[in-house]
DNA sequence: TCTGGGGTCCTAGGACCC
DNA sequence: TCTGGGGTCCTAGGACCC
């Protein structure tokens, strides 16, 4: 007897700002944002119950955020406590099923099919959980319930803040057919408008149309839409089991510099140095990449990216480096003024290709230096060790930010 | 409104090969 | 000679997510 499925989506509440509450207790309950000071380039990360009510949301620039609520706190991000949270977060739901898949750093999907004479019946088994991880945490979570990832996604959503909802087998189409069509995950400002341009504006009117005229209309992508809006994981990110794992399959590092800038050597060391944290991840997850991106974008906001795939795999600093600046060089008219630069390494492969022999003892060698400057990174901090390049950079950038004189920063 | 950083997936065109 | 069709790889850009 094969019984439907049982999906459980799970999402932390304002995630990152209820752990910033857990270690300054002052503010809870008042407007606050993560993302960093109200005045710096940037965007909000994360907002509370309290500002979103100002019509502060994530995403937007920061400045906005202060026009809209003065008042607010803001406060830097804090990756390795979210990090943190999220592995105390995940052991918990270890408890309750294998088959989990954490979707982003603050939500996971269960399979819960089948635990029902072990766990009970899901309304019971979701408050278990809730209650594992709220006394285990004190973090508030919403969990959608439903027979797909993605109707099990829109509820969590609908139950938000700090709720439960199930939508029976069966009752999934009712239950879409009245919600706008940008609660369908997929469905962005883009698609909105284009939806909208034809006059479909909830899930429902997008459901009753017919699938030739999606698929006419928006391609391939149209007819997984067309499943979507019956609730169905058709096509796309959804179309997975559960807890398969997937490798990454792709590795980068970006920076905006806090002022446009057309310095060459800021500009070199910058490179420098995003090779330097790519090529460290490609070390730590033991692949070798092919491709190497660069990303650029102006004072015009206007972003270009150049790729180079490269005759045989490297996992080398140099090799990336020299490959990002050749980019850089052949696509950046000296002058001109860089607000972004960024590093991306894909197509990943287990092996290092290979020339020669006598490449190959050079590689050695290479491989070598790198292991021991991991290990000094791993010991003293990232900026112990660097191509000569990317040492100055860093000196550079902080010299540059400190010149700047920032409210509450430290002396230096 | 003046726009971060880390990702995934999709599309489309050109090169190249058979 | 002005010209098919399919497959694969590479590159660039863009929508979308948290």
């Amino acid at each position: 007897m094969s019984s439907v499925p049982t999906i459980f989506h799970l999402d932390m509440d304002a995630f990152f700002v209820s752990v910033e509450e857990l270690f300054d207790p002052a503010l809870k309950g008042k407007p606050v944002v993560v993302g960093g000071k109200a005045h710096e380039r940037g965007v909000v990360s994360a907002a509370s119950y309290a500002a979103r009510e100002f019509g502060v949301h994530s995403a937007m620039p920061l400045r906005t955020a202060y026009k809209l609520c003065p008042q607010a706190i803001f406060v830097e991000g804090h990756p390795d406590r979210y990090r943190d949270y999220s592995h105390q977060v995940r052991a918990i739901l270890e408890n309750f099923t294998p088959l989990i898949e954490m979707a982003s750093i603050d939500e996971a999907y269960l399979d819960m099919t089948g635990t029902g004479r072990l766990l009970g019946p899901p309304l019971q088994c979701a408050h278990a959980l809730h209650q594992a991880i709220k006394d285990a945490t004190a973090l508030n979570c919403s969990i959608g319930i439903a027979t797909s990832r993605l109707v099990a996604k829109v509820c969590s959503d609908q139950a938000k803040p700090n709720g439960i909802l199930w939508i029976y087998p069966g009752l999934e189409a009712r239950f879409l057919a009245p919600l706008p069509i940008r609660k369908i995950p997929g469905v962005g400002k883009v698609t909105e408008k284009n939806l909208h341009a034809i006059g479909i504006h909830k899930v429902g009117d997008l459901a009753s149309l017919d699938e030739g005229v999606l698929g006419q209309r928006f391609g391939k992508w149209g007819l997984a839409l067309a499943g979507k809006a019956r609730g169905e994981d058709a096509g796309g990110w959804f179309d997975q089991d559960i807890g398969a794992h997937a490798d990454a399959k792709s590795i980068s590092h970006e920076h905006t510099f806090s002022i446009d800038t057309s310095d060459a050597e800021l500009i070199d060391s910058t490179l420098t140095r995003l090779s330097e944290m790519v090529a460290r991840r490609l070390r730590e997850q033991g692949v070798h990449a092919r491709t190497v991106q660069l990303k650029l974008r102006n004072r015009a906001f206007e972003t270009i990216t150049r790729a180079r795939t490269l005759a045989r795999p490297t996992q080398l600093d140099i090799e990336i480096s020299r490959t990002i600046r050749e980019l850089f060089r052949e696509n950046w008219k000296p002058g001109a003024e860089i607000r972004l630069l960024g590093v991306q390494l894909s197509h990943f492969t287990s092996e290092a290709g290979q020339l020669n022999l006598l490449d190959s003892a050079q590689d050695e060698r290479w491989r070598e230096a790198m292991r021991a400057a991991d290990h000094m990174r791993d010991r003293f901090g990232n900026s112990a060790v660097g191509l000569a390049a990317g040492m100055r950079g860093n000196f550079r950038e902080r010299t540059h930010e400190t010149l700047i004189p920032k409210p509450g920063a430290k002396k230096p």
